[in-house]
DNA sequence: AAAAATACTGTACAATAAGTTCGGTATAGA
DNA sequence: TCTATACCGAACTTATTGTACAGTATTTTT
């Protein structure tokens, strides 16, 4: 890829984020983020369709990141029903999403991540999809599949969402210990 | 109240069910709702601030309704836990979404509803609330009682979002179910 | 029934933002 | 060095928001 290109889109996506930490994504105008990147207006459409565009590649981007490196380290093998593993693959999640990487944070911080969420929930299906056989030995067996899935990733999805909300004063472990528990 | 406040504020509300059931919330502009209801651009700012204004009334109004029947009718005493109750107050809560009360299931089955959602969680986080004395009995004692209301909570709601979904085949009572098994 | 108060109409208007176009410049990669 | 292409920046069209105001209709009060 060519680095201006790469220069340019790593300069929106930053300016993005930036901007995402201090207000929500409904009043970030486009203008502000090509001001905020310092680049030209024709520039930005070049690279992005709109801004819905430029927020889902950002969270593809991100969450490819974190469900890659929770995968990958000798823990593919993993899943994230061992619940007695001190290193399951939720409390790396968490521990991930404690690192800040990029700034992860200041999207789930802002007030309103409707929107994130809904992608970092979707990711998580995908992920706890390719698990099935697994958790479904954990599942009543009365419940349909779908239902039991979403259930897992929504309350995953709850439980950081929780944890934001309160400041983040817990540590992964015992984040990872609620979330256990309340499955 | 003037018969034709009444009257202008229904038009509002029915012509903004109508356009949400349609497409996204985002989609909709102040001149669709205007056309839609067939009133003049000032009478719309004279009733409603801006459109997330006539969003969060028209929640108000909705969830408000909903739950005070629920509440009401010789159950104000039942709570929400007591699962083997055929009328649970769940259970009524799915009952009045089923009879599509105005044509609350619009905004639920409609594509992009977080905001929706977002009320709906609302409400129902004041009501368990109130409820806090009987939800305490059933919580793990080392969970905190915030997280324990919010994940409450969120279930019900996704129970409900999935029910959706998935095209609202299984009646309030086998989805009163699913929701206890994974309480 | 007359008068006063209030709600609605409809058009016009300013302000803001989205998204496009295009000629010119700069830079990457061969 | 040459060529392709990414960027610039300014102008422009279109769409939407929110306000203003003068005139009309309806409700409420006297």
């Amino acid at each position: 890829m060519d680095r201006r290109q790469k220069k340019t889109r790593e300069a929106i996506f930053n300016a993005f984020c930036e901007l995402l930490s201090k207000k929500h994504y409904d009043q970030i105008t486009v203008g502000q983020i090509i001001e905020s990147a310092d680049i030209g207006r024709a520039t930005f459409y070049a690279h992005f369709e709109t801004k819905d565009f430029l927020l889902k590649e950002l969270c593809e981007e991100l969450f490819c990141h974190v469900f890659d490196a929770t995968v990958a380290g000798g823990e593919a093998h993993r899943h994230i029903f061992e619940c007695d593993a001190p290193s399951s693959a939720f409390l790396h999640l968490l521990q991930h999403l404690q690192n800040n990487d990029r700034g992860i944070l200041n999207l789930l911080v802002c007030e309103n991540n409707e929107l994130f969420l809904r992608y970092f929930k979707k990711s998580l299906k995908e992920l706890i999809n390719h698990q099935l056989p697994n958790i479904c030995e954990k599942k009543p067996e009365e419940l349909p599949d779908s239902f039991w899935v979403n259930h897992i990733s929504a309350t995953f999805v709850e439980t950081v969402r929780w944890w934001i909300e309160n400041g983040m004063r817990e540590d992964p472990e015992t984040l990872s210990d609620y979330f256990m528990t309340v499955i």
